[in-house]
DNA sequence: GCCTCCGTTTACGCGAACGTCAAGAAGAGT
DNA sequence: ACTCTTCTTGACGTTCGCGTAAACGGAGGC
């Protein structure tokens, strides 16, 4: 339960360098505590900071995640508060359904340039891959619009 | 068809400044024709922005944009060069779904935060908002793992 | 002729998110 | 006591993606 990280562990854990802990730091995004100077991290620290990389993963600068960490643990529970976070929450959410949009189109369109470098190969090299059905003609750039 | 776009009308329409399009040509992403000083841009030009765009908002980097824009119309089209595209559209499409399960993830989370500020809301608001299930204790941090 | 757009190039600036030294503290092992 | 290793705090450097002047070039309208 109260189970403690030294940086290095978690750096090692996560991914990411030291440095990186400390920014996150100064930029108050963890808070962990201290022995003498070492810094200590509790689980908390270690769920925010997951949390953390994955809001960088998905495209949020660090202030719009410290943000979303604030609602999160908002010391001020009172009904303004809570409406607050309700909308920033929802517009969140809004922006990443389009941003999942944006993903799935991109991996749409990437599949059909694989599926078309596939076809080349296959023609190219009959006996390798199996073949597919034969297509000609098609664009080098995606159709606008 | 043959359709052209001035510098202006691409970036009203794209809802990106002319400085933007400048440092894209300066890139290398977009490489619009000359008449006189004035860049005229072509439909493949737009469909090329379009592309460079959305990228933008999955984000990539410029250089990873600049990567796949040449994939697409290299003028090498051997067997070789459709072996290296083959295997760099595959990655992105790993490293995209990697992401959309990252952004499924926060948007699951989210609405969880978003279920829970209006449980508080119709708890303490009981006429104005319709009553849900009444949730207590419930922690303020997601759970660790 | 002059104004007003729309366009151009050159180039310095900036915020974000760290990288990268430098210099030292503090404990663990021999 | 000495060396390692891991940690600390500054503080300057770097890359990316443009923003933001500054200074100038045509083209069209009055």
């Amino acid at each position: 339960m109260g189970r403690t990280y030294s940086i290095r562990q978690l750096t090692k854990e996560m991914g990411v360098t030291s440095r990186t802990l400390r920014h996150y730091e100064d930029e108050g995004l963890l808070t962990p505590e201290r022995q003498g100077l070492a810094r200590i991290y509790s689980q908390r620290d270690r769920a925010r900071l997951q949390l953390i990389l994955r809001g960088r993963r998905v495209g949020f600068s660090l202030a719009e995640i410290r943000e979303i960490l604030d609602l999160y643990n908002s010391e001020d529970h009172g009904v303004a508060q809570f409406q607050h976070s309700r909308k920033k929450f929802a517009e969140r959410i809004v922006a990443l359904e389009a941003q999942r949009k944006d993903i799935d189109e991109s991996i749409a369109e990437l599949k059909l340039a694989l599926a078309r470098a596939d076809n080349f190969l296959a023609e190219h090299h009959a006996e390798q891959n199996p073949p597919r059905v034969k297509m000609t003609g098609y664009s080098v750039m995606p159709a606008a619009e």
